[in-house]
DNA sequence: TTCCAAATGCTGATATTTCTGCATTTATGA
DNA sequence: TCATAAATGCAGAAATATCAGCATTTGGAA
């Protein structure tokens, strides 16, 4: 099921991004990375919210929350990897990844390569 | 330069999503795609807050506007994939192809495989 | 056990976003 | 040319999001 992150507002949605990357965290952490970082008492706001819409769950970990994510991070991952192909490649994920190789200046370390080549070859041998 | 998406409004995302998708497009086709759609006048009132932020410009066409990214494509959506590279892949392009690839039921047409091998083989021989 | 620093819960104020409605402009066909 | 349908421009109302502050709870150290 794909994450509407299209309904989320802009603070939501920072928050949320910043969650997808750390995977779990504290409101203080959480504030420690938003952009324009808005006092603390407004992120515990934007925390409950988002618990609230199921999006994050909380637990207590001694005296304070610990935030993560309500869904399992592969899954946001490929909701998000999925609008991306749609929004700009089409759909098509042979032309996201032309994009990716075609960038002159990102250089492929060469056993990433390796392991892409072998991915290729399960799809269609060579 | 990066476009600051995290800056935006819901209902600004959702309206950059929908040209970045298109191209270009007119209030109404924008209107059409919106989640939730929204009046004709509300979409408007958006589109206008857009082009004053300089992501959309808009260009008479006989009657009415169609709206255009005021940035090129190409720089919007490399601007995404470093996000979500960065996101959710650790910043790393071999992760995420691997990620593209692992998923079994995404089968790349033949010719695809093909071209990206060949754009492997540029970055580093076989 | 008692105290205190640190965290939460909650209410309502403020700021921003979203939207409506209407006056005005514009292109087209009769 | 003129009437009309269709688009724009804009002001401000309504809805939502963001935030601050304080009373309350909690866990750990003395």
């Amino acid at each position: 099921m794909a994450v509407k992150d299209d309904q989320l507002s802009k603070r939501e949605r920072q928050a949320m991004d910043i969650v997808y990357r750390l995977g779990k965290a504290t409101a203080e952490e959480i504030q420690e990375e938003m952009p324009d970082q808005p006092s603390y008492s407004a992120v515990r706001a934007l925390l409950s919210i988002l618990v609230g819409k199921k999006l994050l769950k909380h637990t207590r970990e001694s005296r304070r929350y610990v935030y993560e994510l309500a869904i399992s991070r592969d899954k946001a991952r490929d909701s998000a990897l999925r609008k991306l192909m749609r929004t700009f490649f089409d759909g098509s994920p042979g032309k996201l990844m032309a994009s990716l190789l075609e960038t002159k200046d990102r250089k492929l370390p060469p056993e990433e390569v390796a392991a892409i080549r072998k991915l290729l070859d399960e799809q269609s041998p060579s």
